[in-house]
DNA sequence: AGAAGCTACTTGAGACCTCAACCATATTGG
DNA sequence: CCAATATGGTTGAGGTCTCAAGTAGCTTCT
């Protein structure tokens, strides 16, 4: 719809920023998540959170820990855990201090999984982004996604 | 394109900026989509489709012809017409030319549906990300979309 | 013309996610 | 100490997306 007063719509070089940004992160996005799926069963947000409990102390962290690093809603994660737990590659147990709390921890059957996971999704990962990007891409691309991410961070966290 | 070591994982900066990436491209896409969720009742792939067919000639497009600018599945698309067929925004008809074929049109309802959705939608993508970034970034961020863009269309388009 | 193969689209099942509502436990403030 | 509120987590319904399979119509090649 071509009302584009100022301030109402995008400038022209917007627009093509915008558009190339929507395309290629959903390009990539479903690059990735097509590429764990077929080859290790998973989605894309499963395989995160392998990572962030294997890189965890005692390979263990607390469920509201977990959703807060890695940005999902509670009820989310609650739904993963329980599928991944049903594949046997997490396990859950109460937490000790807080009877509200559940610890969840990575089985030595999701330690395998990540392992057999990680090297092709790692070399997904550089076939759709970092082979294609100068050092000088690289760092402009995380001071722009730094900047948005302060962005956020300064209005609800 | 630098050549790299041929380690499987990556570097210190490109684990920075690909943490950020994801971050940031998550958290940008699912304020975008809440909002419109919010606001509009309608998700953000929805919305897309709007506009291919507002910008349209005749405000018609095969379906075919829609599902591969915005490189949506055809299952996709379909799914996502049949729905918004139930909200009165779109209509389909017959090809005259291919009898496969299906031509998809806006209604006066989905383009008010728009009209209402756009300043909403345009001001959250302003606040998510051009608020923030300055006239060289903007540009810094297309020229890293396309040449990510570019290396996909290479290899499977 | 007819077989083989491609293109256009649909269908249904299953997976994941969101949202709102809910229960249980902690914490805070009279 | 009790009420009010905040936090941690789960649940179920509903919606969108993927994948695989299916139908139908075009195209090509002999």
């Amino acid at each position: 719809m071509a009302v584009r007063r100022k301030g109402t719509w995008l400038t022209g070089s917007e627009q093509r920023a915008w558009r190339a940004y929507m395309l290629s992160t959903q390009l990539v996005d479903e690059r990735l998540d097509r590429q764990l799926q077929r080859d290790s069963q998973m989605p894309h947000a499963y395989y995160e959170i392998l990572v962030g409990l294997s890189d965890a102390r005692e390979q263990t962290r607390r469920m509201s820990d977990l959703a807060r690093t890695l940005r999902y809603s509670q009820s989310r994660l609650t739904h993963a855990i329980i599928s991944m737990e049903r594949n046997g590659w997490v396990e859950r147990r109460d937490c000790p201090t807080d009877r509200r709390g559940q610890l969840v921890t990575i089985t030595t059957g999701g330690t395998a999984a990540l392992a057999n996971a990680a090297p092709g999704h790692v070399a997904a990962v550089r076939a759709a982004v970092f082979d294609l990007l100068s050092a000088e891409q690289v760092d402009q691309l995380h001071s722009i996604c730094t900047t948005i991410l302060d962005g956020f961070d300064g209005r609800d966290g």
